[in-house]
DNA sequence: CCAATAAGTGACCGATTGGTCAGTAATCAT
DNA sequence: ATGATTACTGACCAATCGGTCACTTATTGG
């Protein structure tokens, strides 16, 4: 990895924490040049301008989040424990996988009529985990885990957004009482549909 | 109302939709100035400062969905339709009641981890709702509309993180595909609940 | 109607914003 | 090892930020 290689993955590390706390608008690039102790030049010579580097960070933020759910879920070998996974690792949104939580939450509010580009990249994700979750039911059906009348899909896209708006729920009221209950009602309806 | 009284509540209702869609950080005094065509000393005799605007904003905005929500669910007679008006309201997010979408979402995500008085503002409203929903479900159940073990609390989080899901879901995707389906669902739980 | 009071104006303030660039230091291929 | 390239610095820029204030204009209670 050469210099310019390893300065570069630096201030996207430690930019990405920033805007997820504070907001692409809430965080200056001074504030990048606080946490990197670099010089205001150095950031320019990586990056063409802020939004350059905001799409960097959303992409690095958005894989880290990928990776981890990749990562959480490919270490349970049956359809159920590979849900349960999920929904384990979304069990205390205050301490959250990555640092400010959620970036497809806080993202894509922001930029849902703000930055184009930024939406699409959010919409990717959030469409790749729905699809990421179908493909399991859908295997797990073949294998006799699940029922196989189990609307796949249908539980997809469910399971997704009730994990996003516990996050909601759990970072304004600051604790996770919702997101117990909602994990608890999760869990409960895959317990039902196993076969 | 006195001409003060008419300048501030216009000021708040011509930010509103400005801080709903860019978001606080997002939003510059400047920005209030072009909307409402005052100049700048006559925003701060209204207002002491920006955070103070926002305070008042963000009350203003929650107060309007509050109402929303309570007019047209008190439009119906039984709590099926109360609930189901609910549901109906946020069917469309890209065509939402308020301008830029759900004040809970936009402020509720900017604010958790930068902004205490927001944020427990928004956490209010958040718990007010999950309680209206408990209520109209209890309710239901007393008059025997719904069979008396459903469990009122926990349908009413799961409504809740739903509709919020979905809204982020539909505003990232920009169709709302995702919020039929989960409309369809809430619904769907909501007949297997009838008496 | 007419003071007294309050609302509204816009030039101005220091600080901060995103961004540039000439010069310097470090890296790296030969 | 050296020369060419590239990373880095930090002073500097115009524009904008949130906010102030002396002043003018409008409102309002008696």
């Amino acid at each position: 990895m050469s210099k310019a290689a390893r300065t570069k993955q630096l201030i996207i590390e430690k930019a990405a924490p920033l805007f997820n706390t504070k907001g692409v608008a809430g965080t200056s690039m001074s504030d990048i040049l606080t946490v990197t102790k670099l010089a205001k030049g150095s950031l320019y010579v990586h990056f063409e301008n802020k939004e350059n580097l905001v799409h960097e960070v959303v992409d690095y933020q958005l894989g880290r989040l990928s990776e981890v759910v990749r990562t959480t879920m490919g270490r349970q070998k049956t359809a159920k424990a590979q849900l349960f996974a999920y929904i384990d690792l979304h069990l205390d949104p205050m301490q959250p996988p990555l640092l400010g939580g959620c970036p497809l939450l806080n993202f894509g509010t922001e930029a849902d009529d703000t930055n184009e580009v930024v939406r699409k990249k959010v919409n990717a994700v959030v469409e790749g985990a729905q699809q990421n979750f179908r493909r399991i039911i859908e295997a797990g059906i073949a294998n006799d885990e699940f029922k196989p009348d189990w609307n796949a899909s249908e539980f997809a896209t469910k399971l997704f957004a009730m994990v996003e708006g516990g996050i909601l729920m759990t970072r304004v009221a600051q604790n996770n009482q919702a997101m117990k209950l909602i994990a608890g009602v999760l869990k409960k309806e895959i317990e039902e549909n196993a076969a």
